[in-house]
This record gives structure tokens, sequence and C-alpha cells, in this order.
DNA sequence: CGTCATCTTGACCATTTGGTCAATAAATCA
DNA sequence: TGATTTATTGACCAAATGGTCAAGATGACG
């Protein structure tokens, strides 16, 4: 998967801190915000020198981007067909949660990207992450069938996990504010809250 | 509220043209993104007419984000303590949902802000916004309390609606990405959806 | 140490972009 | 109609920004 070739251990280091700061600055300031500036200053380097190790700011952007793209949607593969239908999307709700928790710069920098039309990642969208929607849409389809969960739209319970997980990482200074929180307490009772919410909603009725 | 005072038609249709167009070219590129030129071409003016009408690109976006602050907030105000709990909640459910599907530009260029760190209206949020929320999840908890509703969190029952409502509009190029679609029906199941959860989750046990 | 490859940077350039201004055109109105 | 106010624009400017380049510094290695 990774195909790329630090040479020397210098290279190394100062493509991992570029793209560090990268994923800062962008993911504060958006594609068009960022400044080359200022993500070369955050990995204290020249801007001629951050120029060294990447060709343009559009090259920056794209790396940081994609890498981030497969461990954002690993956990939707990681639902296991022969695992207990609730506890499993209560799982996968779970690890969204500790994902926009633990990464809050990624999951802006997504959502900045599909804010503006997703132009770098659309065939990402429609080709990848389709299919594994669409496969895990046909498994809560058998779910349902089957009894194990309730009969609800599966395409839509996806995204209103998306949202509801997400939402804590975006959206973090409206929820700070309302909530007059700095640090990240109440991921404590937002898991309470999703797992209440979707307990009740796959729970099917007569159990 | 309306403290504008367009003297002349002229002015009255120039100013709401440019409006109109800042809010096209904001929501798609947001504030840093978005060009003087790409505005007053969208409004079919030259860019010093533009200029003439408001003093810079910032005073434009202003005026669009407070402009659209009120209208933004507005549903959650119209919940009645005095009417059904669960049916005014599931109301106001669909009346966010209403919002994204009807007002999608006003929805991204919200979110873009929050995203940026909400830097023109921090203090709305931590102001009017706020006392909003405290007001409704007081009202919340007296629901829970007499039995009413579920005894889930207010809070992030509120953070919730605000995110599976706004997702289709904020996330919208996903959303169709993956239902493979181009039109607004699926607004359709996106309610019924909606519907389901947040009744399943309100609806007290025993009943 | 000497040589070669890698790394770093100050100076520079072209384009974009927010904004100004003087001059002109179009309304308005006495 | 003529005078005055309002509206419009081409030309222009300064700052910001993405990117280049030649020259020098620093490492790697026999």
């Amino acid at each position: 998967m990774n195909v790329e070739k630090p040479r020397t251990r210098i290279q190394q280091k100062n493509r991992e801190r570029i793209l560090n700061a990268a994923l800062d600055v962008f993911s504060a300031e958006g594609f068009r915000g960022a400044t080359i500036d200022q993500i070369a200053i955050a990995a204290e380097l020249s801007k001629p020198n951050l120029l060294y190790y990447f060709p343009s700011k559009e090259a920056i952007y794209t790396e940081v981007l994609s890498s981030l793209l497969t461990t954002w949607l690993d956990p939707l593969q990681a639902i296991d067909s022969q695992g207990d239908p609730i506890e499993e999307i209560l799982g996968y709700v779970r690890r969204k949660l500790e994902l926009s928790r633990d990464f809050p710069r990624e999951s802006r920098l997504f959502a900045n990207e599909i804010l503006r039309g997703a132009p770098r990642i659309l065939d990402q969208i429609e080709g990848p992450l389709r299919r594994m929607v669409d496969d895990k849409v046909a498994l809560f389809q058998n779910w349902s069938r089957d009894g194990k969960i309730s009969p609800i739209d599966p395409f839509h319970l996806i995204f209103s996990i998306w949202a509801t997980t997400q939402h804590y990482a975006d959206f973090s200074v409206q929820v700070r504010g309302i909530l007059r929180t700095n640090d990240d307490a109440h991921y404590v009772d937002a898991e309470d809250f999703l797992m209440t919410l979707y307990r009740a909603t796959l729970t099917p009725r007569g159990n």
C-alpha cells in the first residue's frame, strides 16, 4: 500500500513533519485558506525547503487526504456479518465516535473536502466507498429480514451514524460553546446517548 | 430588526442580487476560497460596482451570515412546551430537515463557518443560541421527569438532530454519490428514517 | 580528507486578489 | 431642460501567494 520511498532519514523525518503540519493547517483553514508559508512555519522549514520535498501545495494536500482516507473508512469494513447484529452496529458507532475524538483534524479535513463538493475524492466515494456501503446495506437488510434488527432504511442508518459521530469533531466549536467545556469529557455522555439512540432504534419490537 | 435603508430601488435590487450571488459563492467556496470577482460575475455586476454597494468582501460575508442566522435557529424556538412532547420534537426534526432540503446553501455556509472555528459567530453561539438550547434542555428534562419522553441526555439529543438533518445538505455530494441520485427524492426516505429513529428513542418504555 | 549527493535558503518572479479613484453615464427632480 | 445626485467602470495599486533558481551548507561514504 505504502509505495513511498524515503531514501534518507532526513527525508523520512521532514516528509513526516510536513504532512503533519499540513494536516494542522489544511484542517483548520481549508485548502484555499491554507498557505504554503503557514505549513512551512508549522513544520519549522523554509518555504523553498518545503517545496524541495513536495512539488506543490496541491501535492501535499492530496497526499494528506489520501493517506487519511483508508483509516477513515476502515471501521465500516470491520462490521462482522457473523457477529451479533446490534452489537456490531453499536460497535461501529463507538469506533466512529472514537475516531472523531482522536482524529478531529482528519474529520474536519474530510468534511471540508466534501463541503467543497469532494473535487478530489468523488471517485473514491462513488467507487470503493459506495461498494462498501452497498455491501453493508445488504447485510443490514438480511439482519432486518431475519428479525435481528428493526426494519429501518439501512442507507439512512449509515448516514445518521456518520452524521452524529462526525458532528463532535466537525462542529466541536459549537458543541463546546454550548456545553461550556474545553476538554473531551463530553464524549462519555455522547457515547451513552448514541448507544441508547441506536439500541432503541435497532432493537426489534417484541424484545 | 431590518435596520437597512435601501434608499433607491436600484440599490434595493442590486444589494439583493449581490447577497444572493454571495451566498452562492461563499457556500460553495468558503470565505477564503471565494473572490470578489466571482461574486461580481454571479451578480452580473462589475467588481468596482459591487464595491460601491459593500465596502469589502468581509462586509458582504458578515451580512450574508447574520441574515442567515435567525432563520437558521428559528425552528428550535418554535418547540412548544404546551404541545405533545414527542410530536413537538419530531416536528422540530422535520422542520430542520426541510431547512436542509430547501436552504442547502445556508446550511453549508454555516457549516463552513463552524468548521473554521466560528470566528465571526462564536458570540452568537455562546450567547443567544446557548440560552435557547439551555431553555429547551430544561423543557426536555421536565418531559423526561414526567415520563412523557425517555430519559435521554437532552444536549446530545439536540446535537444529534442538528447532525442528522444538516448532514443531508452539508454532505449532499456524499449522500448523492452513494444513493446514485441527483434530485431530492431521498428526503422522503430520510424523513421516514428520522421519524422512526427519534420516535423509537423518545417513546418511554412501557408504551 | 576529498568527493559526490543531498539539503537548505535568500532573492526573485508572475499571478491573483482585495480594494481605490477619477472620470463617465444614467437617474432623479426642480 | 438643466442641475444635482446616484450608479458604473476602466485603469490602477499594493499585498499576498504559489512557485523557481542559483548558490551555498551539510551530510554520506570511500
